[in-house]
DNA sequence: CTAGGGGTTAGAGCGCACTCTAAGTCAAGC
DNA sequence: GCTTGACTTAGAGTGCGCTCTAACCCCTAG
């Protein structure tokens, strides 16, 4: 299998998985006659596996740590056990949070639903509509230009607090 | 309450409340006499707020579009609903992966558990243990340097010039 | 024979979200 | 008066994880 076909089936880029090579998360593949790439079905199982911890938030640098333990041998049982458990750990704290998060946001958008029904029932009478727990910042907010991104042109220019105006 | 105190109390970096203002997502404070940026105590509810958005996945350009929408008033609650809504369901489908991958996860920390086992009762016996799902991979793997970051140093060599055809 | 569509490498560039620096101001404490 | 430390600005730098480019090679179809 050529390097265009396993990107298509493992749903990683060639280039990613170039990279991913590169930086020693998939092993050193073995390169045909004419010096490309030729992999074998199995590799498969295991990038699936480094998509997963992808996918769950481990960085690559821990993914890295794991995938060399596997060279240690059944020695590196124990470390590589401790490191999917601290992960997984991990990934349920996420999931708490995130539901946790979801409520509030729900609230929120209940919120919104609760305006637009009474702005709906309203229609005719122009009730002030603000009452909806969307509403709690005081509407000064957002008078500052906004340059959309950072921007890192330029150079020059004064430095120092132009204090007052 | 000034810059440092609010750092404190939203649990971000003074240096990302001023990132925050210049990109937008902050209103522009008040200063004081001096220039000093003067906080009213309401802004903790809009950076919890924002913090929340940010802890379950929303991108910067994606706040923004929100906050600018809160200028407008009463006129955009749809827009704003429905861009919560969009993130909600965003959040639940991420919560729903994740809890796919940690099903994944246990199956094989629960391997990873039961091949320790089996190592200790073998203890004495020592019959080769690799039965485990944690090693499908052929054990010639990982032998790449491994440069453990891509470094993006460099500034040498020629840049820029496809040579005119 | 030529075109094209794959592949190869080293290394540069990008987008994101900060994070920090330089050079300066200012208020309070010793 | 002097020092300390928190603040101000514009802009540069960082870390992550890709993503792309240049310049090349090789195989196959027409």
């Amino acid at each position: 299998m050529k390097i265009g076909d396993l990107a298509k089936r493992s749903g990683f880029s060639a280039h990613t998985l170039r990279y991913y090579e590169r930086i020693g998360l998939l092993p050193y593949a073995d390169r045909d006659a004419s010096g490309q790439r030729d992999y074998d079905e199995t590799i498969l199982i295991w990038i699936e596996f480094l998509g997963r911890l992808k996918d769950t938030g481990m960085p690559i640098r821990d993914m890295l740590a794991y995938a060399n333990l596997r060279n240690g041998g059944p020695a590196t049982t124990q470390e590589r056990h401790d490191i999917l458990a601290a992960h997984r750990d991990q990934v349920q704290a996420t999931i708490a949070r995130l539901q946790a998060n979801l409520l509030v946001l729900d609230d929120k958008i209940a919120g919104y639903a609760a305006t637009l029904q009474r702005t709906q029932d309203d229609d005719s009478q122009h009730i002030p509509t603000s009452t909806n727990q969307a509403e709690h910042q005081p509407n000064t907010l957002y008078r500052n230009p906004i340059p959309a991104r950072p921007a890192r042109t330029g150079r020059h220019r004064r430095r120092g607090g132009p204090k007052g105006d």
